[in-house]
DNA sequence: ACGGCAATTATTCAATCGTATAATAACAGC
DNA sequence: GCTGTTATTATACGATTGAATAATTGCCGT
């Protein structure tokens, strides 16, 4: 009886790493991290369970890396959005926006970001990679918020930037938790409309200021 | 050779399930979710693990308990911290300060909170539990809006106060989570300093309002 | 004081977990 | 085309999990 040994082709590590990551993103938005075992990582990513540990140190080290590429797509897009060709008004407007409609109000990014953020608390290395972030997407909004403030003719401390950054940042945070939790609460440009109006308060611009594109 | 059991005490039902459920959030606070298991918790209560089924169904049912524990507890002393013999400012701003220090801000609330916050997404039950609770604070934000907003003589529109209090809300949970999250970047009244600071600004309300006394 | 109810313990079970190791087949270099 | 390297499969192992069942002991009513 002669073993019927699976047939496989060969990847690049490059793309194998990619392709595990991915089928564990997939398993956690599917079933939370409870479905994200090592055999059903394999299974979706069509390979079996074993060769999990030959590109990873172990399971966690794994789910480091799937914590990171979730964390960059989401900043990415964001950042992306504030296109660096336009008026600093505009980038503002657009990265607010970016923030607060799909992909990255998605049921299944906010999955993702569920499954991890309980990781922070007990492991070094998630909050490591979620600090590294927090920074990232701080040091962004003061960016387009010196900017924008520049573009405007009015003076704005670096520490009252720093303020209005976190102050900014907070918001965006809390209405694409919420929004995004009780999605059904919302429609679709409620959430954005109502970050655009309460950061210009925030801001203490005049109303419609940044809405507007006059 | 006689069996030597254990000796235990009976207790009522209503003091052994909440043993149960602080013992569950000792044991998720310490090793995330994936150390509350029905031995570890029941180890911690001091009984052994088959009791458990005598007063949940399951696991998951005890699960459920405790993170509505932990819900009631956070927006109990929210609430609580809005005392209903002041002023509508003072309750107001009572009510801010609380969720941005201690105990709320605190690193063992936040690890339960982050443990659960990820089964939102796959068990309707704790969706529902999530719902509630956001809907009962958001109106509790309301009713404060409606009181400050009256006091102050100033119209304030249903439509206008419901969105008053959804950023609200949102950016104080962002600066809760970010500022738990991070507990070493912010020393402990900059969160609330810069809460007050925001919301004056949110509610377009002149600089000080909110946070001087007179 | 004692009998019976049920709260609690003790033990077992099947399933599943992450990991380790050995066998094998795919592919590159020559 | 052959050969050596190694990516991949296959299998096994020990630990741990949630749940189910049976045995026992604490305690209340009488």
């Amino acid at each position: 009886m002669a073993s019927a040994r699976r047939s496989y082709s060969r990847a690049s590590e490059a793309e194998r790493r990619e392709d595990l990551i991915l089928a564990t993103l997939d398993c956690i938005a599917e079933d939370g991290i409870k479905g994200a075992t090592v055999r059903q990582i394999a299974a979706r990513a069509g390979v079996t369970a074993g060769l999990i540990r030959h590109y990873f140190t172990g399971k966690d080290q794994m789910l480091q890396a799937a914590y990171r590429a979730v964390m960059d797509g989401m900043t990415r897009t964001a950042i992306a959005a504030a296109r660096e060709d336009e008026a600093p008004k505009a980038r503002l407007r657009r990265f607010i926006i970016a923030n607060l409609t799909p992909p990255v109000t998605d049921s299944r990014t906010l999955s993702l970001w569920a499954a991890f953020i309980s990781h922070i608390q007990t492991d070094p290395s998630f909050a490591a990679i979620h600090r590294e972030n927090y920074l990232a997407f701080l040091q962004e909004v003061e960016m387009l918020l010196l900017a924008f403030f520049d573009e405007r003719g009015t003076a704005l401390s670096p520490k009252q930037c720093r303020r209005f950054a976190i102050s900014l940042n907070a918001l965006i945070d809390g209405l694409w938790l919420e929004g995004t939790l009780a999605a059904d609460l919302f429609d679709e440009h409620e959430l954005a409309d109502a970050a655009l109006a309460s950061v210009e308060a925030l801001l203490r611009l005049t109303p419609g200021e940044l809405a507007l594109e006059k």
